[in-house]
DNA sequence: AGCACGCCGACT
DNA sequence: GTCGGCGTGCTC
């Protein structure tokens, strides 16, 4: 009887695919290796083993296996299981969720190689001038890409040539599949052992008068050797003896050094280590409540307040938990954002920390994967962005989401659209470990949660060392306005609080939730303002480079001269980003250094970094920057934290935004007063009254709490509703109306007023692509499998149909 | 997703 | 008349 696999293959297709195994690959392959299959006409993917079995499929031929890619799985089935539950849930294919899942280095495909065909004579005239450079450049190099075919007939569709040559028999193809992980190897060098008696090493050493730097090179040597045990490094000895490589090589060559090679880690922590903190009387209280919360429950919530010192709180159930032997996985909103954190992390645990995430190289990547497979002990803590769930844990005791609330958590696109948080709380299920879930403003599902008893509730309400909450007031700029008290956007008030904070020598931090210049320019005269092609939008103004910019697509223009319509050369720019307070305050504070972090001055692999260490040593005065400076930054010196306008924030419309703006203006403020001296926070705004910054400027969590939770139930959105967006995009506007009028219609037909929409939403177009949505909220009661299920279907029969063929249909549950 | 097949406009 | 644009359909 023949044998089968039944494989997930990385694409975007909602099946599992099965081909034909011979018996003893069937005794061998187990859930989870990979092996190489052709899928297609030509292609080859790496495909994951799901089910070894024997029935063979009724309606076509299964294809064989190409080959075996691994000697034991490199997938867990707890992976499998979590998987399985991120493609049900999220409702996209498992394919896409491997895809994520998987270093990239895992996943080999092939590359097409094109080859001189050696069978057949040629007659050169028969061919055409693109086959014919082709011909040639095969004359001289024995194989070519599809990458340098494309730049010899420099055109990018290149198949049809490659197409015609195989047809005249002048080349042949083949698939070449290469494994892309490369061990890192390291060159070590040791004196030959001939060498080890004194007298044979004196007589080498006579010998060499002639060659000095030779010689040089010997006594180099010897006098690392004296100073370390360990073993030498090529690249070590080069440095040191200040010599080439060749010189190195000759020795080598003449038998006198002996070199060898060492596979290693690329992952290694070098520095120093410091004891774990004692707790402070209420850190202990909370750190004892949590473990009494968690034997009976599986989440835990820490709600403390900026600077309470919950990091250490989860220092101590991290060692708590690599103590009895299990892994620890620490989840951050953004990694590139907290290297603060991080070198904490490294002082208590070193070499048992290991750090995963996207900007590894794919190297790097695989072996922590492997470390953390193998229960390592380096890997025994994996701190990580939200894609470290992927990771094939084998004995998970703890997950820390740190910042619980961040939007981060939460992937948009590609596919799979998965909140780390909630994907956490089922891995950590599948291991029977525990979460900790951690925020100073937890998102109002959460506290939801721990409020209903479903996850532990563990208050922190005093910051550590009790220095005092900032004092945090509002200034009203309408009135100021009006009182003609504001020089450019900054208001009396905050101007002198900067020069105060100034002349004791702290810091200041400026919050504006907007990059660039300007968002708009406008011609005074027509009241024309330059839009993105591309987009529906205005162009936003950057001063720096003098250009005009999309945020959306990255089209940009050089500033205008003069407006395009009526060339008037009156042009004027309207609302403002970081770039133009920078600029302003620079001119109020001649004498002071104001700098400035925002997506366009972190380019680069330590921009970020750069920024930060020039505040932290006081080579910055005044940080003006965007969204990035709320999260996880831990400044001593900062006093004042300015916010510009609190109230574009409030006007975004989204039923989150409340809550969104509470969540970032307290983190801001967080900021601000972290030493012994209490912190002062101005927000500016032309609703003083509006409820949220009220609530802020005391610091009332559980008012804004209760008014959201309120306003949730009132209008059906989550907690109480779950909710899942559905986007129709294509280039076409009518196209897509019609396609999601015609959706949201079968929609509304099983779901009734459950349904939102179907509304464009306030950017219709991006890339070229316009966009529309609806909503579907689904009350608690309702089941939630049934409902994917009907949205399938749904789907599905959309899918059917002719004319909306081409339109892309974007599934988002539990949508941020 | 890729990739082949097939149908229509704009160029030698 | 051909080249090459992309709409359509299939992949074990």
């Amino acid at each position: 009887m023949p044998y089968f696999i039944d494989v997930i293959l990385p694409i975007p297709l909602d099946k599992e695919f099965t081909y034909g195994i011979n018996k003893n690959e069937a005794a061998y392959l187990q859930p989870g290796m990979r092996v190489a299959v052709q899928f297609g006409k030509s292609k080859v993917y790496t495909a994951l083993v799901a089910k070894v079995h024997q029935n063979p499929p009724l309606v076509y031929e299964a294809k064989e296996i190409e080959h075996i890619l691994d000697e034991t799985p490199i997938i867990t089935s707890e992976q499998l299981k979590l998987w399985s539950w991120i493609a049900q849930y999220y409702m996209c294919t498992k394919g896409e969720v491997m895809r994520a899942a998987l270093p990239s280095a895992f996943l080999l495909e092939s590359e097409t190689i094109i080859l001189k065909n050696d069978q057949t004579v040629i007659d050169e005239s028969i061919l055409k001038d693109d086959e014919f450079l082709i011909y040639e450049a095969l004359q001289h190099q024995s194989l070519l890409r599809i990458q340098e075919v494309m730049n010899i007939v420099s055109k990018k569709n290149v198949l049809p040539v490659i197409k015609r040559l195989i047809d005249k028999e002048v080349i042949v193809v083949q698939e070449e599949i290469y494994e892309q992980y490369k061990p890192k190897i390291v060159r070590y060098i040791k004196l030959h052992q001939d060498f080890y008696k004194e007298e044979a090493l004196r007589s080498l050493l006579d010998t060499m008068t002639r060659a000095p730097k030779q010689r040089e090179v010997l006594m180099q040597l010897f006098t690392l050797q004296a100073t370390t045990v360990k073993p030498i490094k090529v690249e070590e000895l080069t440095k040191q003896s200040n010599s080439s490589s060749a010189v190195i090589r000759t020795l080598i060559d003449k038998g006198i050094l002996l070199e060898y090679f060492v596979q290693t880690d690329r992952i290694n922590f070098e520095g120093e280590k410091n004891a774990i903190k004692e707790l402070n009387k209420y850190q202990n209280k909370a750190f004892d409540e949590i473990n009494d919360s968690f034997s009976e429950k599986e989440v835990c919530l820490l709600h403390g307040v900026t600077s309470s010192g919950k990091t250490e709180i989860y220092v101590q159930l991290i060692e708590k938990t690599i103590q009895n032997g299990r892994q620890v996985l620490y989840l951050l909103p953004e990694i590139a954002l907290t290297t603060q954190l991080i070198s904490r992390l490294q002082e208590y645990f070193g070499e048992k920390l290991t750090v995963y995430h996207s900007k590894y190289s794919v190297n790097e990547r695989v072996e922590a994967w492997n470390n953390v497979k193998n229960r390592k002990a380096k890997a025994q803590i994996v701190i990580g962005a939200r894609s470290a769930i992927f990771l094939p844990f084998v004995d998970l005791g703890l997950i820390i989401v740190d910042e619980e609330h961040e939007s981060t958590f939460k992937q948009y696109d590609p596919a799979p659209r998965y909140h780390a948080r909630d994907t956490a709380i089922v891995l950590a299920g599948l291991f029977s470990a525990k979460v900790l879930l951690g925020s100073a403003t937890p998102s109002i599902e959460t506290y939801y949660n721990a409020k209903q008893g479903k996850y532990g509730l563990v208050e922190l309400m005093r910051r550590f060392g009790d220095v005092l909450m900032p004092e945090i007031n509002l200034v009203d700029i309408k009135t100021k306005y009006k009182k003609k008290q504001m020089t450019g956007h900054f208001s009396d008030t905050l101007l002198e609080s900067i020069q105060d904070s100034l002349k004791e020598g702290e810091q200041i931090i400026l919050f504006q939730n907007r990059r660039g210049y300007s968002p708009v320019v406008e011609c005074n005269t027509c009241g024309h303002s330059p839009q993105c092609p591309n987009c529906d939008v205005s162009l936003t103004y950057h001063s720096f480079r003098n250009q005009l910019r999309c945020h959306y697509c990255g089209h940009h223009i050089a500033m205008l001269q003069q407006c395009m319509a009526c060339h008037s050369t009156e042009i004027s720019t309207k609302g403002f980003g970081t770039e133009q307070i920078e600029n302003e305050l620079q001119k109020l504070l001649p004498d002071h250094i104001v700098g400035r972090m925002d997506q366009d001055t972190t380019r680069g692999k330590h921009g970020y970094e750069k920024i930060i260490s020039r505040f932290e040593n006081g080579e910055i005065d005044v940080l003006v920057g965007t969204q990035m400076l709320s999260k996880g930054l831990d400044f001593r010196n900062v006093s004042l934290v300015g916010i510009m306008n609190a109230d574009n924030l409030l006007n975004f419309p989204d039923f989150r935004a409340h809550e969104r703006s509470f969540q970032l203006m307290q983190q801001v403020s967080g900021r601000a007063g972290r030493t012994k001296k209490q912190g002062k926070v101005l927000i500016q705004t032309y609703n003083p009254f509006h409820q949220i910054l009220q609530q802020v400027s005391v610091n009332d969590y559980g008012g804004m709490y209760k008014d959201q939770i309120e306003e949730r139930q009132q209008y059906k959105y989550p907690p109480f509703y779950r909710i899942i967006k559905i986007t129709a995009k294509h280039k076409d506007y009518n196209k897509v109306n019609d396609a999601m009028n015609w959706l949201a219609k079968s929609l509304i037909n099983v779901f009734k007023d459950n349904v939102l929409g179907p509304e464009f939403p306030p950017i219709s177009r991006i890339r070229n692509q316009y966009h529309k949505n609806v909503l579907i909220k689904i009350p608690q009661g309702q089941s939630l499998i049934k409902t994917k299920e009907v949205i399938h279907k749904i789907n599905n029969s959309f899918k059917s149909i002719k004319e909306f063929s081409g339109v892309r249909i974007i599934i988002n549950v539990d949508n941020y």
